[in-house]
DNA sequence: GAAAATACATGTAACGTTTCATACATATGT
DNA sequence: ACATATGTATGAAACGTTACATGTATTTTC
């Protein structure tokens, strides 16, 4: 058994062809060559069918044209959106996505960085909200939304802008009493942007605001009992919410209606991160659209540039306000 | 410049610890080694920070240790459900997952294939519905859903047997006049088996059942149309409808409320898939419930089973139903 | 205590590619 | 017609790993 796979090599060609080595190597790559060799390489590919081995390539080049994402799952329409669009970004630059889900566990999300490092993919896009999460000096990974510290760049949107800007919206609605509402992860200690841009938009806007925050372990149900303990007489206290995350928000909305409010009518509900669930109106809310492609595309930028740069930087893109009939316009 | 990566080799292990490569590479691989060459190599490993090129391995094996996944997009909550689970059933194997969506492009996903031939991944598995994709004959290849010709294993849900269980679901609710909202693909030219099992089971249980198909192209009013078509006096014709997906069914449910109709209790909906988006029960719908992590478990098992069979096996995985609001129960 | 058997580390070849110095053949100049 | 310059195909080395045949040191047996 002279060969375990039966894919044929460039040697094979070379022989087929009556050619060199390097003549077919040439061809393979576009490099100049004659054009008699040409086409007699090339008549040889095609009669053998023959792939190049890009693992042998890798080897060779040091280079494999594979990043890793590191997502926590693939369910959540925002982590989905990221995917699509970061896979996107790297075809685009003939880069290929190994897909890394690590479903929260900091475990897991240090063994896949050390997976892609054995394999030698190019570079690691990380979004994972684990501040323990050790990357050596020299795996180029780019972390979303998350600093990871000094060493690496990490692309956001601007999460203080955004609160804020819900902020100012529901304040230019009408809006007089406000509410903040987020899921927060028990592993993630870091300040909440999106709060403190929020807090500091109500208040520049004199907007009384609460707030209501929680556990990731915690049944969604508080929610409900929160929003039900501020109904007096049928009426709720708010009339605006803030949620952190447009998923919330379609919590939130069937929430509300089960406890018997309008929505934009009685209370007007913003959410975060512009994802338009199955495209439908139906499943729309008002929300501060995150750039999911512009920040895909930085990303990819950051990770593939050549020269490293002295200081990571920390890059902030702009938000918008989407309408999308949870707030009372146009 | 001696090297372009700094990353050690065995060989920097081997001249560190003082031993052979051969001893290097045993330890790597768990393979037998005297104790004290094995502590020296270890203590090497960690000096060095040592990771093996899995590259390298992979040109040697002729094995990767990855597979490719093609699918459509990560936006489609099913689509993403099926990445999900075939994730999982990968780690467990030890396998990784290079993910490559196709935007339904039949020329993407031909060039996927080649591309997942070259990296030589060891299989693709594909849930694709594109009946001319050529796959070569030594090509692992396990279709999911679809079959894709006589040489290829497929792994399904009973479809048929779904769409039957909708329509007995449906009589048993005591439905009478019930309609089938579908869809569909211009590429895809295979009849609907959901249709036709639901077609057989509204024969065998007597009850009318009317059909609304769309193009992929065309705009989901049109369903809109089509139900409000069929209101007189306020009341819907049908008391109950069945949708070709879940995806379909929260769009749908939207639109009967926009027109006025209150399910359950007006019309019964059901969906097919099981999709639970967000894991809201505000986004529900009774369903007929495809077993997508079943379906994963097998295709990785077919695709990585050792010996070829003979005759590429037809997979049909046993669906059930659950109940999720829209249907008047329990 | 010497010969045979065992155990295990060693080092080299091979995987399929790319690259680079070499060699050859053709074209140019005198 | 001869020497030089040009262009281009050639083939060997190298990338980092694994596996196997070889060699050496230790243990066993009578």
């Amino acid at each position: 058994m002279k060969k375990q796979s039966f894919a044929p090599t460039m040697k094979d060609v070379a022989k087929e062809a009556g050619v060199a080595l390097g003549t077919v190597s040439k061809v393979v790559n576009g490099l100049p060559v004659g054009d008699s060799y040409r086409v007699r390489v090339e008549d040889a590919i095609r009669k053998l069918n023959y792939q190049v081995n890009s693992y042998a390539q890798g080897l060779k080049a040091g280079k494999t044209y594979t990043a890793a994402l590191l997502i926590p799952n693939t369910i959540d329409p925002f982590f989905a959106a990221v995917a699509y669009h970061i896979n996107i970004a790297l075809i685009k630059r003939q880069y290929r996505m190994l897909l890394c889900c690590t479903d929260y566990d900091p475990r897991q999300e240090q063994e896949y960085v050390v997976m892609a490092q054995q394999n030698k993919v190019d570079g690691i896009i990380g979004l994972t909200y684990n501040p323990g999460l050790i990357v050596e000096e020299n795996t180029p990974f780019v972390a979303i939304d998350r600093p990871m510290g000094p060493k690496i760049p990490c692309v956001a949107c601007d999460n203080f802008g955004g609160g804020q800007l819900a902020a100012e919206k529901l304040a230019d609605l009408g809006c007089k009493h406000v509410a903040f509402l987020r899921v927060g992860s028990s592993l993630d200690n870091e300040p909440n942007k999106r709060k403190a841009g929020f807090e500091n938009g109500c208040l520049s806007r004199g907007l009384s605001c609460e707030m209501k925050i929680i556990n990731d372990g915690a049944p969604y149900e508080e929610f409900e009992t929160f929003l039900s303990e501020h109904i007096r007489d049928g009426k709720l206290a708010f009339d605006g919410i803030f949620c952190v995350t447009d998923r919330l928000a379609w919590l939130v909305l069937g929430t509300l209606r089960r406890l018997g409010q309008r929505v934009p009518e009685d209370v007007q509900l913003i959410g975060f991160d512009g994802i338009r669930a199955f495209g439908s109106i139906d499943y729309h809310c008002s929300t501060i659209v995150q750039p999911i492609s512009d920040i895909a595309e930085m990303c990819v930028d950051l990770l593939l540039r050549e020269s490293a740069l002295a200081k990571p930087p920390l890059v902030c893109l702009p938000v918008t306000y989407a309408y999308g009939g949870t707030t009372r316009e146009p």
